[in-house]
DNA sequence: CCGAACCTACGAAAATTTTCGTAGAAAAAT
DNA sequence: ATTTTTCTACGAAAATTTTCGTAGGTTCGG
């Protein structure tokens, strides 16, 4: 896990490769215009840019390249969020938690999944 | 809360004066010293910036003015944590809080307080 | 076959953020 | 009292990120 944070854009990009997988850039920008106004051309340097950093692979079989995200979601998670929680929440990564789960509802299968959690933790200090 | 996601830099000052109170740009900048180097007119124009986008008000009491924040920890805490999961875990907050509590260390006392906030949610979701 | 549509590459404009130099005034030191 | 230090204001350079225009080539429809 040795790559820089992704800019905004870039994130964004990487969220629709992650959920839909491969794609090429008009599909990218297709996908992003559902949610804002992007040229293509915007896109497709984008993501020119981000196989160049190593955030994306690409095939270029056919004559529209396809991009793939060559960073995993979680890892990537994991790196943002710390950077995050250094930033905004000094480190303190519990803190966080506590004000996310204060401010969000949470349905009670999710109440249980932290709920076994906690138990696997607490299981794992008592060893 | 109606106020701009503010900027790395930003948000490094915001949290100097939020930890030590009002303060002037010497002292802030001497603080940001203790983490990376940073001009004196650096610091100096970053806050004001921030106090023409309201995130400082100033006192110009003394010949170095004096310097608050005007918008609180929590507050923006809660700003930026909404966008933060929303870009980053597609608005899904719980999978953040999860994804937290699994990779990082957590007290008794924490594990506690997580549990009794758990305990408050379920009591209020009965009612 | 020819024009319209589509694709990449590339450079550079535009927008944003960060950094700092310089000028000018006030205070402090010697 | 004059030199040095300290402060603000301001503009603009530098760095980063985003956006897009244009050129040149391939494909596709008619």
């Amino acid at each position: 896990m040795s790559f820089l944070k992704p800019t905004e854009s870039e994130l964004e990009v990487l969220q629709i490769l992650w959920a839909h997988g491969s794609a090429t850039v008009r599909a990218v920008n297709d996908a992003l215009n559902l949610q804002r106004e992007v040229g293509y051309t915007t896109t497709l340097k984008i993501m020119q840019i981000m196989s160049e950093k190593g955030l994306l692979t690409r095939i270029e079989d056919s004559r529209s390249h396809i991009y793939a995200p060559a960073v995993g979601e979680n890892e990537t998670r994991g790196l943002m969020l710390q950077q995050f929680v250094n930033s905004v929440f000094r480190g303190n990564a519990m803190q966080m938690a506590l004000h996310t789960l204060g401010n969000h509802e949470a349905t009670t299968a999710e109440l249980d999944e932290i709920k076994n959690l906690i138990s696997e933790i607490e299981k794992n200090q008592q060893a």
